[in-house]
DNA sequence: ATAATGAATATTGTATTCAAAATTCAAGTC
DNA sequence: GACTTGAATTTTGAATACAATATTCATTAT
């Protein structure tokens, strides 16, 4: 019997958080939102003492606020967050395409290069949301390259804090087509393995990709 | 009324949190040790829905491992950890390095050569534990200097993990010897507030502190 | 003797209850 | 009328109770 068969299970105060997290990212419960304990519980039709424990992993995620006997609200993303995560992020995805570039194999390039064809065509037909969705799948997968769960982990619970102001950001058209180049320049060094030239373009296009979220966040 | 005379009141769990954080940093719990929910309610005698939350947060921070219905261990430090976590707090030291230079003060400069003259004081006099904690101090100004709780953060959380292998790195009368003349580069970049010298020696001491820990670790 | 089975026990996951604090809101004061 | 004051209500923090799962251990069969 060499297939795993074991059946997953999953304890409610971990599903509880996949979901929470979604609906925060996803904009669903808005940013300084109340987040009522009776109202949540009711929602999702469990007791108050799973609901909170996940309430406090999404506190230390940064994605929920907590003030003792005061409750929880969804955070805000604000200016300053946005500059305090910067530089940290900036790192991390530097260090993210260096590695990737080491452990990343010829299958998940081509996979990555797929996904970049079909991205480039999401943006000649205007498709933002599925645009979307592939750059994100994209920078997913140069993440799983890098082999580093820690890593991973980190870079995802940032995003996560970021991801909540992606709708906000219109990005303009320029700004789309910028998007774009830079993505065929972190195809071309994935392609060539070239970890420090991929970590620098990784990191410039996440900059950019922040003063275009700045840019929402200021109005 | 200018003064903040706030009380600060401190929930159990958080309170339990830090508690056990420290338990298993000092290595008072044993990695990979089973961690009985009863036993530890009776050893803080408090009930186990605060306990169970602090052991979800220390789980998120590595420190412990939690099986569905299986219940708590501490969690245990292995090589393949250390490498993980290599680059992905190698990246944060620079940054750190980086960020404390642009807003460190003279006066926060004044007390960290201090501290440091106080710590080649303690390696001359082979007190290894006052040096320990005047070091640690140290890293824990320039990170405080940088001026950013997110990185402080995730510094924190993955120096935390690390840091249980501290008393089982017995290092050697050489390597302590390089350790203190790296940080007197670290302290004369510091005074030049030359953030890319200080975060390339913050990176590179971090290395051979790991080094130390991982040659340990192999016994 | 060893392995397998299942009842007894212990431990974990979740719900409920109780206690403490915060919020609301109506009544009273300046 | 705006600002306190304090009781009623709501909400949160923690403890207890109950249910589900895992572990232990004696029993049985091979």
């Amino acid at each position: 019997m060499p297939m795993s068969a074991a059946i997953p299970r999953r304890t409610l105060h971990d599903e509880l958080v996949d979901r929470l997290r979604h609906m925060i990212i996803e904009g669903d419960l808005a940013p300084g939102e109340k987040l009522s304990e009776k109202d949540l519980c009711g929602h999702f039709d469990v007791s108050r003492t799973p609901l909170r424990e996940a309430l406090k992993i999404l506190a230390k995620d940064g994605l929920v606020r907590l003030i003792p006997n005061r409750g929880a609200t969804v955070a805000k993303l604000t200016l300053a967050d946005l500059e305090e995560a910067f530089p940290v992020m900036g790192a991390l995805e530097a260090v993210s395409g260096e590695l990737a570039c080491l452990h990343i194999t010829d299958a998940e390039i081509m996979r990555i290069a797929k996904l970049h064809d079909e991205m480039v065509d999401n943006f000649r037909a205007g498709e933002l949301g599925a645009y979307f969705q592939r750059n994100e799948r994209i920078h997913q997968l140069i993440l799983d390259a890098a082999r580093n769960p820690t890593l991973s982990e980190m870079q995802r619970g940032l995003s996560g804090r970021i991801r909540r102001a992606r709708y906000m950001a219109n990005m303009s058209a320029e700004r789309w087509a910028e998007a774009v180049a830079e993505h065929e320049a972190i195809l071309d060094a994935l392609k060539a393995r070239d970890g420090a030239r991929l970590g620098k373009l990784l990191k410039a296009h996440l900059a950019n990709k922040l003063q275009t979220v700045r840019d929402a966040l200021v109005e």
